[in-house]
DNA sequence: GGGGTTTATGCAACTAGTTGCAAAAGGGAG
DNA sequence: CTCCCTTTTGCAACTAGTTGCATAAACCCC
């Protein structure tokens, strides 16, 4: 229910193609909002067809030929009626303490190497925000729209640095556990 | 991809009935995999077809008649596989943060009320994290099964810590951003 | 003993996200 | 000039999760 919403913040920021929206993606929203370039065409698809953006007249449509989109008046009332919106936290859903749990009872075979390779991916996905935030944010910058957004990064760094404190701990613990197999045989 | 694992944990931790493991799901499972009965009862289907699982024979299956199911040997092992198996960290999805952001370009009307909600809400999971923990892990009950599953907990915490943290954070900033609307006028 | 509530199971339709593949245009290499 | 490669767009099928509702037994209560 958000991608949408995704999509006309993006574009709201600069308008652009279904290609370059996809690369944005990659970077920046993507981090707390990822999407493959199939769900964005599609997505730019519907909400052409329901009058929040249209394509930027220059060219006509045909494939292999960009199309910039930009955001329309009922567009950007969408995306501020929904930002306004009160919405539930959605509950947490991790694999890797599912594993863990499911470790407890089938033994924990695996489970210390893969800690190790997310702790190696937290990281450096930590040292990336770390370097965001020293390039876009320095001191000074500090208009409300610079506020929010190093807001944003800022909860990114913060959960990254979490996941990268308990996976060091976890590992700690791991030390301590006696050997592989079940535990309970 | 991974419904049946969470089941097939859950049920080798205690053979339950469909309606015990939704319950189940509500409470320890479901703080990290959430499901509803729904899911659940059709993966029970599924599991029993391919013979991961089987219905305890006591009574014939019907309506409203509790049918109660334990692992059989293929599930403990596929359920062993899946744990040792590599998987990466899926990235985040956070309908919060992409709210901030697109507050940037339409305006802050709304949010600060829901982040204050949002703190009220991960300060009460944080409480019922730490009951928990004193309720369960006492100093001493330390089996490997018992450190793992306090290893998952002890992520849940240190979640919910972080979250309070920044939602309080978040709010300490918004009180310095200039009123309500749009920032881009 | 009939009517409402609770317990327990389940189907069907829908929404969102993922994967795999393909087709049109343009650009460069021989 | 034609063949191949990259860029850009997109369809189709699949998987996972959600929502809404249905059905049957059991309990209970008056």
């Amino acid at each position: 229910m958000s991608l949408p919403h995704a999509i006309l913040t993006a574009l709201l920021e600069k308008p652009s193609s279904g290609l370059e929206l996809t690369r944005r993606f990659d970077r920046s929203i993507g981090y707390f909002w990822s999407a493959t370039h199939q769900q964005i065409y599609r997505e730019l698809g519907k909400l052409e067809a329901e009058g929040s953006i249209r394509a930027l007249a220059s060219q006509q449509p045909a494939r292999g030929q960009k199309k910039r989109y930009e955001v329309l008046p009922a567009g950007r009332a969408e995306l501020a009626r929904w930002t306004a919106a009160s919405q539930d936290p959605k509950p947490l859903r991790d694999t890797l303490l599912l594993r863990l749990r499911a470790a407890a009872v089938v033994g924990t075979a695996g489970i210390g190497e893969d800690l190790r390779r997310h702790l190696d991916l937290h990281r450096r996905q930590l040292a990336e925000y770390e370097e965001i935030q020293e390039r876009d944010f320095p001191p000074g910058k500090d208009a409300p729209a610079d506020r929010l957004q190093h807001l944003v990064l800022r909860a990114g760094i913060d959960l990254e640095t979490f996941w990268t404190g308990w996976l060091t701990h976890a590992l700690a613990e791991f030390e301590r556990i006696p050997a592989e197999g079940s535990t309970t045989p």
